[in-house]
DNA sequence: TTGAAAGCGCTAACAG
DNA sequence: CTGTTAGCGCTTTCAA
């Protein structure tokens, strides 16, 4: 910066001012600047710049992840929105690279105005570990740490959902795939405790060799395909719309027809899913308002709103599709 | 730190010789430095770091479109293996922002140690564009300027080798799903450049009506089934898996049996072309040996390295499965 | 083993 | 309309 101001003959002040679009910059002075900065080929340098303004116009989004379907059109919504918001998104994945993940977050060598966690297992947070101030939404479970601002789904309503569309259809042997009967509190055990509640209130037993742990992705569900049939089951709920996009290809695979033989449903409704064959039934959480709302209050505590936490869930709908039409 | 500092008793100084692990430190004074730095609930700046350092140790990782199924497997691989070499990874959507994508990179807000540039359609990079000395390597097409390094697929050939599949099947009337047949070297063109030359080589008739543009996407596929079927083709190449799943299910939903009547072929080979109903055959690119050479042009850049630009090319496999077994 | 000085590249706040 | 001053928070260098 001080050889363009050199060379064009003026001060840092005003290579700042040109390069800030200031408007109060003679014609003149401003071409001579223009024509400096490219002789020396200027690159201004962000750091020093977010240094002394004290912000960088970016924001964070945290995802354990990226591979997920749901993660990407996650990052997809939120990019576009902060976007109107005049900032610009960089994602990173956690890959739960440590127990507490948001702990390795906030020593990012980056420097965001904000920050969005999205982790489908968010373990406990000791109170305390984010700092004052620095404005944090958690998109997905719950935090013990209550200063948060948090938007979660549905999840225990909305497997509750999908497992009474199963129910309905006068299957009482429903297996849920990709679930786990867990003490912490992450989507899959939301999601299971959702599928435990609608059968009781359908007042079918819960039988445990229906629950199925796999990993949450489809050869999770392709592998899952084996234990379904032989636990007996009439019908399955899936954690996720890639484990039962798996699952389905699995059933096929051992010559059981969906939906006829075994119904299915998933979670997410990812694009692919009304593409498959069948196409998949699911249930799909209001992502646009998740992004919004997620994006608001971040938007706030940026703005200085300094409450407590606070906690928003969007809901779920069930989208009836190929795989459950009997 | 001035607080922590002052709490402690020490200088600034010390405690950043604490914060940064200097072994010359006496355990007493770093024990009273640690407890202020609780105490005060001190957090590091990594914006004046980055700008004392000259460095972030983060790289850039520019996509167009996350939420292409390919692009999730490269971030995953690109982040894996810059891991290894104690670098973070940040992913920013361009989403096709501005003619060129790579100006409006530079003037990102945060400073990366290093770009990686991944676009379908990377148009004519002005030559200068890019700063001397700052490390890039891009993925995918190739740009004008060749001071950068660069890593390509081969995607003629790959699309070649899928076009030769067919015909090898017998089949005469292979339409292309997402071709263009533009002038400017993007992803669809070369691809397209690829079909052609399968034909020729093979002494088909090339027939433009055959070359089917869409969106490169599920919905864009299955939007073009009927144009498939219009064209009176007896088989179908795509210009990446998604198209080829959406057309797929498009096929089906007019009565029109894969492989049988109309046998399909993808490229990308992601994740659930192999749990699709059928199958999708598919071309797969040797993605391992994308991102590690990649990486490694790239960390050798970042280590001064200053030579001519680079070029690279990773082959592509053909890997038969269902929707084209007959 | 610790600390003082200097400055990374930029811009807010004011003067002129 | 343009420039001066004074740092942003940290670390390199070198001296004590």
């Amino acid at each position: 910066m001080a050889d363009v101001a050199k060379l064009a003959g003026v001060s840092k002040m005003t290579v700042s001012h040109v390069m800030n679009g200031h408007h109060h910059v003679r014609a003149e002075t401003r071409a001579k600047v223009e024509a400096a900065m490219a002789a020396v080929d200027y690159r201004p340098n962000s750091t020093a710049r977010a240094l002394r303004r004290g912000r960088t116009g970016v924001i964070g989004l945290a995802v354990s992840n990226i591979h997920m379907p749901y993660t990407a059109e996650l990052a997809r919504g939120v990019s576009d929105v902060l976007q109107q918001y005049g900032y610009r998104v960089a994602i990173e994945e956690t890959r739960g690279r440590s127990e507490s993940e948001t702990e390795a977050w906030l020593r990012s060598p980056l420097s965001y105005d904000g920050l969005l966690i999205s982790t489908s297992s968010l373990h406990r947070v000791p109170p305390g570990t984010l700092p004052q101030g620095y404005p944090v939404v958690v998109l997905g479970e719950s935090m013990d740490d209550l200063s948060v601002d948090h938007v979660g789904i549905a999840n225990k309503a909305g497997l509750a959902l999908a497992t009474r569309h199963l129910l309905g259809l006068g299957r009482t042997r429903v297996a849920f795939v990709g679930g786990s009967l867990g003490e912490e509190t992450d989507m899959q055990v939301s999601r299971t405790r959702g599928y435990a509640q609608a059968l009781r209130h359908a007042g079918v037993a819960f039988d445990p060799a229906l629950v199925l742990p796999t990993m949450s992705d489809a050869p999770g569900g392709h592998a899952a395909a084996a234990q379904v049939l032989a636990a007996g089951a009439d019908g399955a709920v899936c954690v996720t719309d890639s484990v039962a996009l798996g699952l389905m290809r699995g059933l096929a695979d051992r010559g059981c027809r969906v939906p006829d033989q075994v119904p299915v449903v998933g979670f997410d409704d990812i694009e692919l899913s009304q593409f498959a064959s069948p196409t998949l039934t699911t249930v799909r959480p209001d992502k646009d308002e998740l992004v919004a709302t997620a994006v608001a209050m971040l938007v706030e505590r940026m703005g200085g709103f300094d409450g407590p936490g606070r906690l928003r869930v969007v809901q779920c709908e069930l989208i009836p599709r190929e795989s459950t039409a009997l």
